[in-house]
DNA sequence: AACTTGATTCTCT
DNA sequence: GAGAATCAAGTTT
């Protein structure tokens, strides 16, 4: 009994020929469970792009699950178009996006099989790479950095030309995995509006963090059940 | 209208 | 100062 467990923690690759290398030393957790827990687990992780002949790292500190079974406030809702064609993709590949016409949003896709997903990652903590971000984030405070999905990526100059690349240091962009953050907190997504699912609680934020984006003082004030994720097909 | 940002203006502390 | 409100800035749906 124990050997086909441990088989399971020594190759995870080889039942998941799909899933990118450098997040096979995340706990099991990060892959075999939905949406939700793997935006739990990205918490305190590091993303990592290597660009330019520089590196830079930051740790995240606040992220967003979208999509799952029936998610109104996730692009994959009406299902599969040329923009969102990632979330449908396989896990851990990036889903980077344009949004407002202006800035971009990064993304990673984390559907269970057969159901779209992706999280939205909405800030990270400067690491390493300090002099690049603030190359092209000129004028910014430090703390402003990473500190919203569309700050991110211009800090780290993620575009379009990011979209659907398998997160792996061979890709040049990837997540480091760290210990499970302590303390986090699930709040509302932010900017949804009147979205049905606007009060769902898919926002996870490290609350110590001055890096993340400031939690709403009021929340939507018109509750609805979240749907219980399951592995049913969408449509 | 949209999973945002930056600038401005207002309020309150 | 901090925080809320307002507006405008491309592109896609």
């Amino acid at each position: 009994m124990s050997s086909a467990a441990e088989a399971g923690q020594q190759r995870p690759a080889a039942r998941r020929p799909d899933f990118p290398e450098a997040l096979e030393a995340l706990p099991p957790a990060f892959y075999e469970r939905p949406i939700l827990q793997v935006t739990r687990a990205l918490l305190g992780c590091r993303l990592v792009r290597d660009h330019a002949g520089r590196r830079l790292v930051g740790r995240i500190v606040e992220a967003e699950a979208y999509g799952g079974l029936v998610d109104p406030a996730s692009h994959s809702f009406r299902g599969t178009t040329p923009r969102c064609r990632s979330m449908f993709g396989p896990r851990g590949h990036s889903y980077v996006y344009r949004i407002y016409g202006i800035h971009h949003c990064m993304n990673i896709a984390a559907g269970d099989p057969e159901l779209a997903g992706a999280v939205l990652l909405r800030a990270v903590e400067p690491v390493e790479g300090l002099a690049a971000m603030r190359e092209r984030r000129a004028g910014r405070e430090d703390l402003e950095l990473c500190r919203g999905p569309g700050r991110l990526c211009a800090a780290y100059g993620l575009d379009l030309s990011c979209d659907g690349l398998p997160l792996s240091r061979r890709s040049g962009l990837w997540i480091a995995a760290s210990p499970r953050l302590r303390g986090v907190r699930w709040t509302p997504r932010v900017g949804l509006g009147a979205n049905p699912a606007a009060s769902w609680l898919w926002r996870c934020v490290d609350p110590g963090s001055k890096y993340a984006t400031p939690t709403p003082r009021r929340w939507p004030s018109t509750p609805r059940p979240q749907p219980a994720l399951s592995r049913a097909p969408l449509r």
